[in-house]
This record gives C-alpha cells, sequence and structure tokens, in this order.
DNA sequence: TAATTAGCGGATAATTTTGTCCGGTATAGA
DNA sequence: TCTATACCGGACAAAATTATCCGCTAATTA
C-alpha cells in the first residue's frame, strides 16, 4: 500500500507524537529506529524528508533529537506524512495506471474506485499525529511487535 | 495502489475479454501491448503469469494469441487478476507494514483502514472480465486515451 | 575554546521492479 | 513435411527503491 520509506514514517511519526507529548523529551535516530523496528540510517533519511516538509522538528548537537511542537502533534496529519514520503499517487492516481483518467474518459474501474479514494482521503487526513500518539499511549495501538 | 505488472494485468485482461465476447477472436501479444499502451516484452511476462494461474487461455502458433474462455469471462475476477500478480499483500497486509498487526497487537490505524480494506476486496472481487469488457465495449470505460 | 554529541548530506551498494532480447517449442496451413 | 507464426522461458539490462557508510556541521557542556 504505502512505500517501506512511508511506512516507517508514519511509524516514526507516531512514535514521536508519543514521547513529544507523553515526556516532552527529544528523541534520537536511534532510539526511534529501535522503537519502531527500521534500518537507522534509512529511517534517518526518511526522517530528513519530514524535517524539510515541517512535519516533524530536529535540533542538533547534544542533548539534540526530534520532537513534535505541539503545533505539529495538533495539525500533522498522516496524510501529510504520506504526501511528504510517497507523493500523491496514491491519494490521486487512476488504480489502473491510465494517466489522463478522468470523468471524461474514465477507466472501466474509475467509478468503483472513487469511494475506496475517497475514504483513504478522510481517514489519512482525519487523523492527527497526537490523536494517534494518545492511542499508542493508551496501550490501544502499537509500532512494534512482541510476542 | 498496483504494481505496473499489475495495472498491465489487469488493462490485458478487460482488453482481452472485450475482444473475446465482442468478436469472439484471438488476440496477438502486439495487438494487446498497442491497445492498452503497454511495453511489449514486459506485457508478455504478465500475460505468462496469468495463464500459468489459468485466468486468461493462449494458444501458439499461427492464428494462436490470446482469449478468455466463456467461463473466465463470467468468473475471473479482478481480486483474482491482481492476487496472481501482486499477492495479497495490498488485500491483507498492515497498512504501517506491521508482520503481525491483528486485533491482538493493533497498530494505531489498524481498525481505520479495516473498512477500507474490505471495500476493495469488494470492489476488486465483485467485478467479473466479462462485466468490464461489456463497459469498455459500450463506450464506458477506457483502457488507453487519446487527446 | 575544546571536546563530544547528534542530525545533515553526499556517495555508494544491495535488492526489487521494470523492461529487453533471443533462441526454443508448439501449431496451423500449404 | 516444410515454413511461418506466435507464445514460452531463460538470461540479461536498466531503473527505482531500500539500505549503508562517512565526513561535515551545528550545538551543548565542560
Amino acid at each position: 500500500m504505502f512505500s517501506k520509506a512511508c511506512e516507517y514514517g508514519i511509524r516514526a511519526a507516531i512514535y514521536l507524537g508519543q514521547q513529544s507529548a507523553d515526556s516532552g523529551r527529544r528523541v534520537g535516530l536511534k532510539d526511534i529506529a529501535a522503537e519502531i523496528g527500521s534500518p537507522e540510517a534509512f529511517t534517518a533519511k526518511v526522517l530528513q524528508q519530514l524535517v524539510r516538509a515541517q512535519l516533524i522538528t530536529s535540533v542538533k548537537g547534544p542533548t539534540g533529537g526530534f520532537e513534535l511542537t505541539a503545533e505539529q502533534l495538533r495539525t500533522v496529519t498522516l496524510r501529510q506524512i504520506v504526501v511528504a514520503i510517497d507523493g500523491g499517487a496514491m491519494l490521486q492516481g487512476c488504480a489502473l495506471g491510465l494517466p489522463q483518467c478522468s470523468a471524461k474518459q474514465p477507466c472501466p474501474m474509475h467509478y468503483q474506485f472513487l469511494p475506496i479514494r475517497d475514504q483513504l482521503n478522510e481517514v489519512l487526513g482525519s487523523h492527527t499525529l497526537g490523536e494517534l500518539a494518545g492511542k499508542v499511549h493508551d496501550g490501544l495501538g502499537f509500532l512494534k511487535q512482541f510476542s
């Protein structure tokens, strides 16, 4: 559904939200990668993309790391994370890959996929990092699994 | 959403359905690739996958080509095409990439994505190649675009 | 100011996906 | 049976994605 980069980005952002909202403390790359079970160096690249898109915040140097501001917690949605990493293709493009698919010249599945697209946009756009962080905090959601 | 291979496979299968239902005649690889706007050699690989999965039929030699039997037209769904080419990951796997995501240890978006998954399965599983071919035949759907 | 910390950015490598090429094989028709 | 046709299958190549490494820079602390 999403690229690996995007999956890591979402998990990292939610974890970051949980730590920022919970303890207010910054988290280092190493911690993030360990907590969400992702490759460290690759995760760094993804986080840099999110920083550039101003969806998360970074601070260099000792005691530095990543964090979410109160505003980011309140306003950044999963949709923004997805668009920043994967672009809008999944949210808008034609399911059959036609470059100009529209009501004018619809692919045979055009109208069947519309509600799915709408719902995906709705679901991704209506959940903020703060909300999702709360879910993890309350033990209602997990970012890594144990056996 | 789907891989390129899968997009080509779906478009090819629907076109094949249209030709089989319409004129009852076999279609060669060259025609298919030209009609759906896909790279010929790569499309051949995808078609071979569909033949092996018995979702489409092929005949070698002169006057040979690809076709859909009446039964394939009536019973094969887009879902089978997708599963044959991309596997079930998109239809079942966790959106955040957790390997063991389930109600037991759900990811934070688990329950939000459930209805989307269900609808996707429903939409893909409830449209046969024959149906979609009819739509193309009636000018209600396109497999390639002109300007 | 020196030393240490931790994110940034570029280069590089491994893997997967996408795409091509070409000889082999089956089949229809003369 | 001979020939032309068209799918099959394996090898190969290009591009994108995923992943790693390392030196640089900013910032904190002593």
